[in-house]
Parts: structure tokens; C-alpha cells; sequence
DNA sequence: TTCAATGCAAAGAATTTGCATACAT
DNA sequence: ATGTATGCAAATTCTTTGCATTGAA
């Protein structure tokens, strides 16, 4: 098993689940690569490991997600995009015609947070956020 | 054929394409179900003429989407909810944990539009739009 | 008459489940 | 030793495609 993660290790503890390979490579791969879809990531972790099942990715991404240690969004119709919690956060924005994904920062919705917080009691969760429309080159060229 | 509707058959014609009973049927569904999934909409369909097939519904939603009548968004994980176009818009929030989905006015987001739109070029599709996050019940549970 | 639209069956992508085995504790 | 985690295969869910037939214009 590659360098163990303190927090990962800690956070399966708290819980008393086990520290297994399979569930570091596949926090290494989300990591590295950035919105990637499990797809991804199981070619990712195949290369460092073989035999690892894709089955054992999603298995792994679930429960990471709930350990709060990667998030998830959905970036088209298709597959989901995970990324690591907190490691430079941010949103997207997708265009639906040239299907563009532009990253923005998350004080681009600081005050729609706080508007929900205030008015309705929501905590919105940011990271998972995807915004689509139009981008700007489409919409001159329509 | 039930009550063929104006706008429908103007924007079929404009393409030439062709009206049918199963296209009228589908957009009466889904401006009467209201975030309805595909599955739903067939059921609705069924409901009042037998025999239209599922692969219709959908070929017919892509259609209808693309002729602006009817919108999509994802509230779940799963099969997309269309409603109708211009009806009654609104955007949602879906809570991660209790999984209730709220209605928002579009003047939620009226702000962030307008700052997409003059910082980015970015024309936000507010109908689309499904925030996710956690409600207050969840949160003062957690 | 002509070709778009539909129905049907089969294929396809993405994901989940059941169960025996392997392995972290 | 104990039971969680994994691998494997099969099942599920959602959606798309190919092709012959139907039917709107």
C-alpha cells in the first residue's frame, strides 16, 4: 500500500471500517485527477494496481463521499465528476452548446448561500454545484 | 387527435415536421404531471391512448426540448424531470438527506444571473437549475 | 406519393447486487 | 478468528439505435 492517509485511515477508524489499498489508490486517483468520472478513476488506480474492479470503485467512491473526503457533480447527462473535498474549491459552469465547463470560484454564490441560509434554512453545497447555459461565444454566434 | 395546441404545431411546422397525436399527448403530460421522469410521462401517455412506446417518449422529449417547449433538470441521481416551458418557472433545491425537493422563485438566483451575464458573457439557464445541499430539519439533526 | 414518425426488439452505458473468497483487525 | 472488503458475474436501470411499417402532408 502507498503512502497511508492520516485522514483516511482516521476517518474509517472513527467509524470501524477498514484501511485497505484499494480505498487509498482510489482517493490518490481523485486527487490527481480532478473531475474525473469513475471510469476514470478505475483506469487511474489500474494502473498502479492491477485487478482492481470497477465495482470496488464505486463501492469505494460512495463511502468516501460519506467520510466527506471527496464530492461529487454532475457535469453532463452522463457519468458523475468526483473530486477531493475542500482541495481547491470551486464551481462550474457548463455550456449546453459547445458543452464548455468553465470553473468559477465559489465566492460567485457567497451571497446566494447566505440568502439561503437566511431565507429557507438551506445549506447548499457549493462543490456540488453545476450551473449551465450559455456562454458567451454560443450566444453571439446564435 | 385531443386539442391540438397552437404553439406546437406552429413550431413543427416552421421545421417541417409533422404533427402527431403522440406529440400533443406527451407535452398535455408533461404540463400536467410537472417533474415528471420519462417513466412517468409514459404512463400518462398510457393512460389516455395505448401503445405508445417508451422510445417514443423520449425521441419526443429531446424534440420538444429542442423546439423550447419543455425543460429538464436532475433532482436525483437517476432519470432527469421534465415540466413545460415558461409555465410557472422556478428552480429547486433538493436536500442530500431527506431528499425533499423545494421550489424557488427565479428571483433566488435573479443576482447571480446578472453577475454571470456581466462578468462572464454567461447566460444562466435558470430553469435548469437544481442546487443541492442540506435543509434546515436535516441540519439541526445532524 | 413521399418521407417523417412510430413501434418493436435488441443493444448499450452506467450502476448495483448476490455471493464466495480474501484479508485487515 | 472474525467479519469487513473485494472480485466476479449477473441483474438493473435508463436510454439509444436499427429497421420495417404506419401515417401526416
Amino acid at each position: 500500500m502507498a503512502k497511508a492517509d492520516t485522514a483516511l485511515v482516521g476517518a474509517l477508524r472513527e467509524r470501524g471500517l477498514r484501511m485497505t489499498a484499494q480505498r487509498q489508490l482510489v482517493l490518490d486517483a481523485v486527487r490527481e485527477l480532478d473531475h474525473a468520472t469513475p471510469e476514470q478513476i478505475h483506469a487511474e488506480v489500474a494502473g498502479k494496481a492491477a485487478g482492481v474492479n470497477i465495482t470496488t470503485i464505486y463501492r469505494t467512491l460512495d463511502l468516501l463521499s460519506e467520510l466527506g473526503l471527496v464530492t461529487h457533480t454532475h457535469l453532463s447527462h452522463g457519468a458523475p465528476t468526483y473530486h477531493a473535498a475542500g482541495v481547491h474549491p470551486h464551481l462550474h459552469f457548463v455550456c449546453r452548446d459547445c458543452e464548455t465547463v468553465t470553473e468559477l470560484p465559489v465566492e460567485t454564490v457567497q451571497e446566494l448561500a447566505g440568502k439561503l441560509r437566511e431565507e429557507r434554512g438551506f445549506d447548499l453545497d457549493v462543490e456540488h454545484l453545476a450551473l449551465f447555459g450559455q456562454c458567451g461565444d454560443c450566444r453571439g454566434r446564435a
